[in-house]
DNA sequence: CCAGACGTTGTT
DNA sequence: GTCTGG
DNA sequence: CCAGACGTTGTT
DNA sequence: GTCTGG
């Protein structure tokens, strides 16, 4: 699944998320390497293609009476979105791409039974997107709270080597079509796939990275080098 | 009909 | 063991 | 995802 | 809001 990933990129590089458009960056990211649920994260959402938005990680569901939804629903498997009552409106009328420059895994060690964190990103490390579906709830101030999960699907060959699941990649020439068109389900299962597993690295990284607040450059160093 | 849930992961 | 918070 | 809390009463 | 279980 995926449940912590990072965010390091120049403004230059976020505003060429989709093809031959420019996505306008209004707010001064700072570079993070360890966004955990409950944040807010970064995403360009379908009803606002034209520049990157703010949203809390967790999906709060429009009908919630209140936000302890959220903590649960960090994730949506792609197996049965369709089938879902708190995503299958939500994979016509409201997908995101989330951008990330690479995410954590926690592979399950047997031996010690312990769990060993890796990240894994981009071979030629540019910038990806994650599939997300997004909602909008307003809390009893009347305020409105804009949240998004994140699509997993089977592992590819590569990942699943540390992992049964892996978070939905959206690939560069797909990114308008997922955005911007009225997609069937015929449409999204060529789209909820793992992804190539020639496009992806992963080593092992320090644990540090369980710690949710220690959010530092650090966290994406290899452990092993 | 109304009431109550609405999710994923991993482990067994 | 299970839930909440980050 | 992991880390950390997990409770009430009464008093300030 | 919509589906499932009773």
């Amino acid at each position: 699944m995926c449940g912590r990933f990072a965010l390091s990129a120049k403004t230059a590089q976020l505003e060429k998320l989709l093809p031959g458009r420019t996505v306008k960056i209004s707010a001064i990211l700072t570079n993070r390497y360890n966004i955990a649920p409950t944040q807010n994260i970064s995403a360009i959402m379908n009803a606002n293609t034209d520049e990157l938005s703010s949203l809390k990680w967790g999906l709060i569901p429009s009908w919630a009476k209140d936000d302890s939804l959220a903590s649960k629903m960090i994730n949506a498997r792609a197996e049965t979105i369709f089938e879902k009552p708190s995503f299958k409106n939500l994979i016509v009328r409201r997908r995101c791409l989330i951008p990330a420059s690479g995410y954590f895994e926690w592979k399950i060690d047997p031996s010690s039974k312990g769990k060993i964190p890796y990240y894994i990103k981009n071979s030629k490390d540019e910038l990806f997107t994650f599939a997300g579906l997004w909602d909008s709830w307003k809390n009893n101030e009347n305020e409105i709270i804009n949240s998004v999960t994140i699509v997993t699907c089977q592992p590819n060959d590569k990942l699943s080597a540390i992992h049964n699941r892996m978070p939905v990649i959206i690939n560069p020439d797909d990114r308008i079509n997922w955005l911007e068109n009225n997609l069937t389900k015929t449409d999204t299962d060529i789209l909820l796939l793992p992804a190539d597993p020639d496009l992806f690295d992963f080593y092992e990284v320090d644990k540090k990275v369980n710690i949710s607040s220690f959010d530092s450059e650090e966290c994406v160093n290899p452990k092993y080098f």
